[in-house]
RNA sequence: GCCGGUGUGGCGGAAUAGGCAGACGCACGGGACUUAAAAUCCCGCGAUCCUAACAGAUCGUACCGGUUCGACCCCGGUCACCGGCACCA
């Protein structure tokens, strides 16, 4: 055995021995109990960051312990392999795409390799390949046959400099990512998928995900914003159409005193037309639809808007308020329609004080300090009804649905719920993506492509501008097809998917990933679904994480699975974050990044310390779940242990790599059984800390307390040889998950023929956890005062007698009197004195 | 503005069920080994006070208060920082 632990040899070894024989190959063997375990897949973007190293270090510990554990364990690692940067690299560098992404791939999986990862590359999905998007294309007309694929003219993100459409995530503090212009809106027809069909499931079934944390569920909750109101129909003076209005708050009719449409409502034609008011109106609109991105969503939110000369008659009280026009209503939310109760509603009061309208306060909150009469804001929501007719006096909470009632007796009202959540915009003008199969025909409109063509395949002919349309018009071939339905001229569509779509099944396909038959058998798939455990960044906690939630349930309806949620349990990751000195010269702390020159590679750390060391140290210097402080020097602390784990095993490799070590153990001293109690009671801790909670930051500490009990039992009198290789061995297994490499390594030593990969996990001794004798603290008035060692299981009665004979007791109470004693078998005694 | 999270030594963190606060690691200090250094091994390491020393005392988990025999943990309030959403009626 090298004496040195050379960390290099011992990964190359057993990176290609794991290979050779096929160590994580997995099989859809139906009969064992299986365990799912996926780390988001990555975007080949070029090289691992820390970010992927610490997603994939914490995948892999709970694989190979469930492996270890006796699970059928599937893990799998794949690549996001459609996307921007890859076109963008075109443009700048005149590489294609697919030349750029491939290249990339074989980068990365060769530094996954590198990592010692436990995955079944054979089982590998790439999304850009044509045996994914084959599949992403059958499905997509799947949803169009379901009616949940529809095209609708809409507004999109337009750069005036680069002339062409941005998708929201290339728009960036309202300005274009590339150019740095203002970004505006244009109108473009639009593919969409009816996500807000689901809407109500989306939310309700997050009830039945007890394994997601509560921050990722409540900001789904609030991104669907499902909220209960009224619909509330007012007269318009002179106008034969009624204005139907969304509120929340029925209560605040009374309070009503103008009238907001969005600049898109459609009666504004009609109302304006002919007016004196129709210029002014013509050019607020005309302003809004100019507004750039930056203006809209600016932090001063100052209210514009205009008067149109109309009234409307407020059906609660016959009142007439005036109609106004503002961009802060929001066409798509609502009605689009909204009544202006400044007293109780903030933009409200704002719209109100600009324009001199009148503010009506109709709950009174009994709040001494608000003259309900001389708002300076508008009030918080529950109080006493005023100035509201009949329903003056009585809570306002209590009315809502009586005055919604009322008014929907007169056919004036009614209840409705409304959502935050929007139909999912999945036309991108792209060439990167999965190609939309649908074709348009002059007579038949829009139809799929026959399931016989598929794949459409992108064309090669392309001219990468980085202007205007998706560059796939630009191919002589690609666009010119005839209809699946009639056999006439018609065009393909030019846009390509949005890539979120690619990953919102990737998880079926791995467990099926060579089908040319459908994109998955649902036999197969049902064995392995659901995701038992889920591992990403919280970066993905909206739009990833309910876009593939969305994609289950749909799959689920179609009857292609028979589950409803795909991830069963979710572990976000915290950032790893480093400290850098910034301009001002302070220490600051930073997620790792480029630009603040605070970035570690991994493949410098790999070099120098190893896989093992980097994984150990990911590992064990926070909580999964929390940010990582990158520690160059918790890296050193990592790579030590290791070495004292190696050397533990080479100065004792003599002797234990014997017959009589490798026989029966037998206790015989204290200090045998004071390291056979550390063990055992390591096992128990290290099986719980990882198999529970992912705790791994603790399971690696007691593992390290371990060694530091066996380097002590080495000092003892008489090493009992068959202990401490017992010892040594459960350890190794134990550590096997978070340093793989070297632990096989000092396993073989030992003379094993079989691989740790290939064994159990070890079982704790409940009886070598049972002391003799446990040690019971005593307090005074609660403070720790001394401590006794009393047989283990002793009585109530005989603790309370010990304790009170405790020196430091008696002195500490002479004087005073015990007034109570409180005594906890195996931990305590507490005397209460005065 | 709305929603959520976090706050423990010089640092990362531990305390899983209300019961010894600070496990484990880093940094630092001392010692052993060495001609020397590195590596390694051993010891110490919250603050203040006290002691020649051993020992001991008091305070201490952001801040103020409460519940309890006993609170980092539960309850009420305050502050700070971080994250998400945001003109959603």
């Amino acid at each position: 055995m090298q004496e040195r632990y050379d960390h290099k040899r011992i990964e190359k070894k057993w990176q290609k021995i794991w290979a050779d024989e096929d160590a994580f190959k997995t099989f859809d063997d139906f009969e064992k109990e299986k365990y799912y375990v996926l780390e988001m897949f990555p975007y080949p973007s070029g090289k691992l960051h820390m970010g992927h190293v610490r997603n994939y270090a914490i995948g892999d510990a709970v694989a190979r312990f469930k492996k270890l554990s006796g699970f059928n364990v599937l893990h799998p690692m794949g690549f996001d392999a459609f996307g921007l940067p890859a076109e963008n690299a075109a443009i700048k560098n005149g590489i294609h795409p697919a030349i750029w992404t491939e290249s990339n791939i074989a980068e990365m999986e060769s530094q996954l390799r590198d990592l010692g990862l436990s995955y079944d590359w054979e089982r590998e999905v790439v999304t850009c390949r044509e045996d994914y998007s084959i599949w992403m294309q059958w499905l997509f007309i799947k949803f169009f046959e379901k009616g949940l694929a529809y095209k609708k003219d809409n507004p999109v993100n337009w750069c005036p400099s680069c002339q062409t459409v941005l998708a929201n995530e290339q728009v960036v503090d309202g300005h274009c990512e590339r150019c740095k212009t203002p970004v505006t809106k244009k109108h473009l027809s639009q593919w969409y998928l009816k996500i807000t069909d689901y809407a109500d499931r989306l939310l309700d079934n997050l009830a039945k995900l007890p394994g997601w944390p509560e921050k990722v569920k409540l900001m789904q909750q609030n991104w669907i914003g499902k909220s209960h109101g009224s619909e509330v129909t007012f007269t318009i003076e002179g106008f034969d159409k009624d204005l139907v209005v969304y509120t929340t708050r029925p209560d605040t009719l009374f309070g009503t005193t103008f009238m907001v449409l969005a600049p898109e409502h459609p009666f504004i034609e009609e109302l304006i037309a002919g007016t004196e008011y129709e210029e002014a109106a013509r050019a607020s609109i005309a302003e809004c639809a100019h507004k750039s991105e930056l203006e809209r969503t600016s932090l001063t939110k100052e209210k514009t808007g205009v008067f149109i000369g109309k009234y409307a008659i407020n059906p609660i009280n016959d009142k007439k308020v005036p109609i106004f026009i503002a961009d802060y209503v929001m066409i798509d939310y609502g009605t689009g329609a909204v009544m202006g109760v400044p007293a109780h509603d903030q933009r409200d009061f704002d719209y109100a004080t600009k324009f001199g309208l009148d503010i009506i306060p109709v709950v009174d909150t009994g709040d001494p300090d608000i003259d309900i009469n001389n708002l300076k804001a508008a009030t918080p929501a529950e109080g006493i009804m005023v100035n509201s007719g009949k329903y003056n006096g009585r809570n306002n909470k209590d009315v809502i649905d009586e005055i919604t009632q009322d008014l929907a007796d007169r056919g004036l009202a009614k209840a409705t719920t409304n959502y935050k959540l929007r139909d999912w915009l999945i036309s991108r003008q792209r060439y990167w993506g999965c190609p939309i199969p649908m074709i348009y025909c002059e007579d038949c409109g829009w139809v799929p492509e026959k399931l016989e063509n598929l794949p459409i395949r992108l064309p090669k002919d392309v001219v990468f501008t980085g202007k205007g349309e998706s560059p796939l018009t630009t191919s002589k071939y690609f666009m010119h097809t005839t209809c699946p339905c009639c056999g006439k001229p018609a065009t393909r569509e030019t846009d390509t998917m949005d890539t979120f779509l690619d990953s919102s099944w990737y998880h079926l396909r791995y467990c099926d990933p060579q089908n040319v038959t459908a994109p998955f058998d649902s036999k197969i798939v049902n064995y392995w679904m659901n995701v038992d455990q889920y591992i990403g960044g919280v970066e993905h906690a909206i739009m990833h994480l309910m876009y593939a939630r969305f994609f289950g349930m749909f799959l689920y309806d179609i009857g292609m699975v028979d589950y409803e949620e795909p991830y069963q349990n979710l572990l976000t990751q915290g950032m790893v974050i480093k400290g850098y000195t910034n301009a001002d010269g302070e220490y600051v702390k930073a997620k790792m990044s480029k630009s603040l020159g605070n970035v570690v590679s991994p493949e410098e750390i790999m070099d120098k310390y190893g896989a093992d060391t980097a994984r150990l140290f990911i590992l064990f210097a926070a909580p999964p779940e929390k940010e990582l402080d990158w520690s160059d020097e918790g890296v050193e602390g990592s790579y030590r242990f290791l070495n004292r784990v190696y050397r533990l095993v080479s100065e004792y490799i003599n002797s234990i790599r014997t017959d009589e070590a490798a026989g029966e153990v037998v206790i015989r001293s204290d200090a045998d059984k004071s390291l056979n109690y550390q063990l055992n009671a390591t096992i128990k801790k290290v099986s719980e800390d990882a198999g529970g909670r992912f705790s791994f930051n603790t399971a690696i500490s007691s593992i390290m307390e371990l060694v530091n009990e066996m380097y002590k039992y080495k000092q003892s009198a008489s090493v009992n040889q068959p202990l401490l290789r017992d010892a040594i061995e459960k350890m190794l297994i134990a550590l096997n998950p978070f340093a793989p490499h070297i632990t096989e390594e000092l396993w073989a030593e030992l003379g094993h023929e079989d691989r740790i990969y290939q064994c159990s996990w070890p079982q704790y001794d409940e009886s070598a956890l049972v002391l003799d004798e446990v040690e019971i603290i005593i307090q005074i008035n609660g403070r720790l005062k001394d401590k006794i060692v009393v047989p283990n299981g002793s009585p109530k009665e005989l603790i309370e007698e010990r304790a009170n004979h405790s020196e430091k007791v008696i002195e500490a109470i002479a004087g005073k009197t015990v007034v109570k004693t409180i005594v906890i078998p195996g931990k305590l005694v507490n005397f209460v004195v005065k």
